[in-house]
DNA sequence: AAAACGTGGCT
DNA sequence: TAGCCAAGTTT
């Protein structure tokens, strides 16, 4: 293959088709870090709205650092991988206590922040200091899986080296950061799970192509099974207000708010599963009145179908003890939107809101 | 080193 | 519909 023509086509390509990212226009190290960490496992379209919410929110790493958790959990609600931005709020403080609230460019300091990786390091370098670093995501893999017809797995150690020795050889010296987001801009436009090989400018070097091995390119692992669970959910309202509770550390959606609730054991009717798992968590006895509705979402690796309860009391009212939450309490509906809530929780809020049986408990007086 | 960690859109 | 999978990192 012929490096100095592939980079050059493909920076051509790049010119002409890159699409405008807000963090493209003035690519400072503070808003690169910030979409790049956005963008893990997450489509650009999708990151958007989020780093022009963040950048209003928090402009720079002295705003970052002094932000409360619960205030960047709420703006990363919906994104997913929560971690990231636990991570990004400790990140913050070591770049203010220690670099000064100055983004560093070496490249062994960027490595080294909460939720930096060796892809998320070479990004920032490359595109916020224009230093020659590989930036190896999955979009890079499956491009040099095609453009060298790798026929190794293509998240093996062995082939994630060869593919950033590959891309440190073609890295131009003047415009490495975009050559970083050209590479990732063709596997996401053209190079993609179904090829466009028709409009790819580097077609013409493709060993895949030629072999006509496109399709079995890459080689990717086995995917783990999904496994279902049936939950059950319940709202419980008293005097006007709804029971929420934080959950713990060190479990799935640490630190995000939800209704108590629980999974459906061996012979439970899901209104048996919520009274049984308010007694456990918070110490009350409550009954289910209403069936507001049933959904499905998904999270990691689980298919989850959640059975969800309007509750009252069942003798009147009672104090909640948290027993498996950080704190919690009783807040006026009308301010569940200022707290961050896992997909499934936030979707049962909409659904009440728009349902007109519980129109008077989300009234504003 | 395998598994956990979220979510929504597309096929 | 049931996967597939997206600018990965951490443990």
């Amino acid at each position: 293959m012929d490096g100095i023509l592939f980079t050059q086509q493909l920076l051509d390509w790049y010119d002409a088709n890159r699409r405008d990212l807000p963090w493209r226009r003035a690519p400072e190290p503070y808003a690169v870090w910030v979409s790049e960490i956005m963008a893990q496992q997450t489509q650009m379209d999708r990151v958007v709205g989020y780093f022009e919410r963040w950048m209003e929110r928090f402009p720079d790493i002295h705003a970052l650092a002094r932000a409360h958790e619960e205030d960047v959990l709420k703006l990363w609600e919906g994104l997913g991988y929560y971690s990231r931005a636990r991570n990004m709020l400790k990140a913050a403080s070591v770049l203010a206590v220690d670099h000064d609230g100055v983004f560093p460019s070496d490249p062994a300091a960027i490595r080294s922040l909460p939720g930096v990786g060796e892809y998320t390091a070479g990004a920032i370098a490359s595109i916020a200091f224009g230093l020659p670093e590989p930036a190896v995501d999955a979009n890079v893999l499956r491009v040099f899986a095609r453009v060298l017809d790798l026929d190794q797995p293509v998240r093996s150690g062995e082939t994630r080296a060869v593919v950033a020795e590959t891309v440190r050889s073609l890295m131009p010296d003047d415009r490495a950061g975009d050559f970083t987001q050209a590479l990732m801009e063709l596997g996401a436009l053209v190079c993609s799970k179904n090829p466009r090989c028709g409009d790819c400018p580097v077609s013409g070097q493709c060993a895949a192509l030629s072999a006509d091995t496109v399709s079995r390119r890459p080689v990717l692992p086995v995917p783990g099974k999904t496994t279902r669970i049936n939950m059950a959910t319940g709202v419980l309202v008293h005097e006007g207000r709804v029971l929420i509770q934080k959950r713990l550390p060190d479990d799935v959606w640490p630190g995000l708010w939800e209704f108590p609730g629980g999974g459906i054991e061996q012979g439970e009717t899901p209104e048996q599963t919520v009274a049984r798992e308010y007694m456990e968590e918070v110490e009350l006895a409550v009954e289910p009145v209403e069936d507001i509705t049933t959904l499905t979402y998904a999270y990691t690796r689980y298919r989850v179908t959640m059975h969800c309860f309007l509750c009252r009391f069942a003798d009147g009212s009672g104090e909640p003890v948290f027993n498996e939450a950080v704190t919690g309490g009783f807040v006026p509906p009308q301010d569940l939107s200022g707290y961050a809530f896992p997909s499934g929780h936030r979707r049962l809020i909409q659904f009440m809101k728009a349902d007109s049986r519980f129109a008077d408990l989300f009234s504003d007086s």
